[in-house]
DNA sequence: TTGAAAGCGCTAACAT
DNA sequence: ATGTTAGCGCTTTCAA
């Protein structure tokens, strides 16, 4: 067995030598060397002496067969290694226990949350999550969507409300339950779980001018990419604009470590702005970002500078300072949209088209005082 | 449409209202509203008067077809909104485009960066990663993989070198590239690429040792979930014990916030072993909390006490001190392993059986002093 | 360049 | 309780 040695960036390799280590035992009695064509039920058929389609029924719990019959056919299956083929079976069956679920990003933490909540509220059906990434752009999510639609899958959870008309059309062509998860301020295909995003942005400035600040910078990711961040700010604005307040300052960012630009966006937020009185970002890392800078600088918090972020990062627990922030519900929406995938799919119909909009809510943390 | 308004929660519904919101343009010219049955290769051929094989042979550029006739399949395909059903197609082919990741966690952020590494590497291929989640739980690694050897992948992934022995047998059988990931400190079943742990323990062990540091606290995760860390500890305290020295203290938790923890079990550990002058823990996360607490203590670091991770995690980048950490070559372990899996795949066979080991960087941050 | 026939491995729907 | 038959929607193979 080969064993080669190199440094982590990949390129030069150091060492490359065999190791001529005692082979472990794994021929394991009973398995083949390497198979080349996987077995079939027919391989199982002739190995316990059972047709087919009672082997089927028995691996299947479907049917009524007797006990011996059945212990004599699962004997056989487990001896010989047999991993049915679902995808003759799907194809027979006409049924994929299969979910697609569709979400822009693995690493911003709220989608695996989302995610954990879908698994979750699956684990008891048997239907299971099937991921896709988006990557946030759109003609991405059109190519996943059509991949994943291709093996008919029972349901679809996809975020946001906003997608391409090709892909609005292969959701509605589908035939199957779609739920449109994280946000409610829009049209949904079929059935939407989430929160309010125009509403948590509204909510966010209303604590803020309760609370007596009024010069206000807004640090957030370049919009376009991420319309639940722009339905926020956009909530965030208009309610300050109601008050006659204005954003004093704002400054957007895409891409890199969210802490560290946090830290520098306050930075440069700060020395071009001194007098504001609070920070609103557009989520927690770069908002703990900010807070760890401002706390370094002395900064009297929230006395004289108030922040907050959006999220409800449990990450961020054991920062020497809570940040304010509101929580997106995360795996109550993944919860909540499994379950209405289940229902529709023993059900056959069910309610269609709902709307579910779940409340964020804010908590104050240590950086903004109260009213 | 009706919208249900409910608490985060999920317990108290505070509304359900109806909308009487006007129904969106979504009737798209050609759309049927929403149809029973998924259409077939044959409603194509039907619709654009070509036989069903040369349908099916536009739709995959395969075969010599004229430019009238594809553009003719082609307008039709679109405008039906075709979809063609990969089930059949694989079963049929027998040739399935997915290969099988399957990792402990996805909440963990090592995991989504291998996968993301992954997927890099497979975007140029024809092949598509598709995640299976194990928690960490052997009986449910045999679920996950038994579910995902039965879509018939073309390759399998899987983080680790332990399985339970149902999983090798499987895993054997399959017939299918295997890589093994994350770990080289074992026998692969087929090909593995990662670093060796027990390595990385002994380098951050000599770091330690060389720098001076003699009475060392070490906090992680409970071992037998993580068979990664537990090699890591391994390495590290034979290396100590070679010069002589031993743990000092240590402590182990499991769940909860990772960034309070290391603040809480540091306190703790503290307390209890005021003396030491340096603490090792599993991963950047609860270093970053003991680092976080250890400042507000005014501790003099690296000088009286220094500290190490492990991983290398981005996401801190903008901590006030840099945490001294070793990377696990998370993406090039995705990338690499991605490459075995495509190259396989295309060969027919080629090189079985290799290891490949990656070499870990020491970084030092501000928490390891020069030796 | 196009078409017709024969399955892929399983399961639904009937026999028995 | 068990077996038989006929597909599922594609692709492979061979023929035209």
């Amino acid at each position: 067995m080969p064993v080669c040695r190199r440094r982590c960036k990949g390129l030069d390799i150091r060492a490359v030598r065999r190791y001529s280590s005692i082979k472990p035992q794994r021929q394991d009695s009973i398995l083949q060397p390497r198979p080349k064509r996987p077995l079939t039920l027919r391989d199982v058929s002739e190995a316990s002496g059972v047709s087919e389609m009672t082997v089927s029924r028995v691996l299947r719990n479907k049917g009524d067969v007797s006990a011996t019959t059945r212990e004599k056919v699962q004997a056989a299956a487990r001896r010989l290694g047999y991993v049915p083929n679902k995808i003759a079976g799907a194809l027979a069956s006409q049924r994929v226990n299969l979910v697609a679920v569709i979400i822009p990003s693995l690493g911003n933490m709220v989608f695996p949350e989302v995610l954990s909540g879908i698994s979750e509220e699956l684990e008891g059906t048997d239907l299971q999550p099937v991921v896709g990434v988006t990557d946030y752009k759109p003609e991405k999510e059109e190519k996943v969507l059509f991949e994943m639609l291709s093996w008919r899958p029972s349901g679809v959870i996809i975020a946001g409300l906003e997608h391409s008309e090709a892909s609005r059309a292969m959701l509605l062509q589908a035939g199957i339950p779609v739920v449109e998860v994280m946000d409610t301020d829009g049209d949904p295909i079929d059935t939407a779980v989430g929160i309010s995003h125009r509403r948590a942005g509204r909510l966010m400035a209303e604590a803020i001018l309760d609370a007596g600040y009024s010069r206000i910078g807004f640090m957030g990711t370049k919009m376009p990419l991420d319309h639940r961040a722009r339905k926020r700010f956009e909530g965030f604005t208009q309610t300050l604009a109601k008050a006659g307040v204005e954003i004093a300052d704002q400054e957007f960012y895409s891409g890199g470590s969210a802490l560290a630009k946090g830290r520098e966006m306050t930075h440069a937020m700060l020395a071009r702005s001194p007098d504001l009185d609070f920070l609103y970002y557009s989520n927690d890392m770069i908002g703990a970002g900010g807070l760890l800078y401002l706390q370094e600088q002395g900064a009297d918090i929230p006395g004289s500078i108030g922040l907050a972020g959006f999220n409800g990062v449990e990450l961020l627990d054991g920062l020497p300072r809570k940040l304010a922030t509101m929580d997106a519900c995360r795996k109550e929406i993944g919860q909540t949209a499994a379950r209405i995938i289940a229902a529709r799919n023993s059900d056959g119909a069910s309610e269609e088209g709902q709307t579910v909009e779940l409340s964020p809510t804010l908590s104050r943390g240590d950086t903004l005082r109260d009213a």
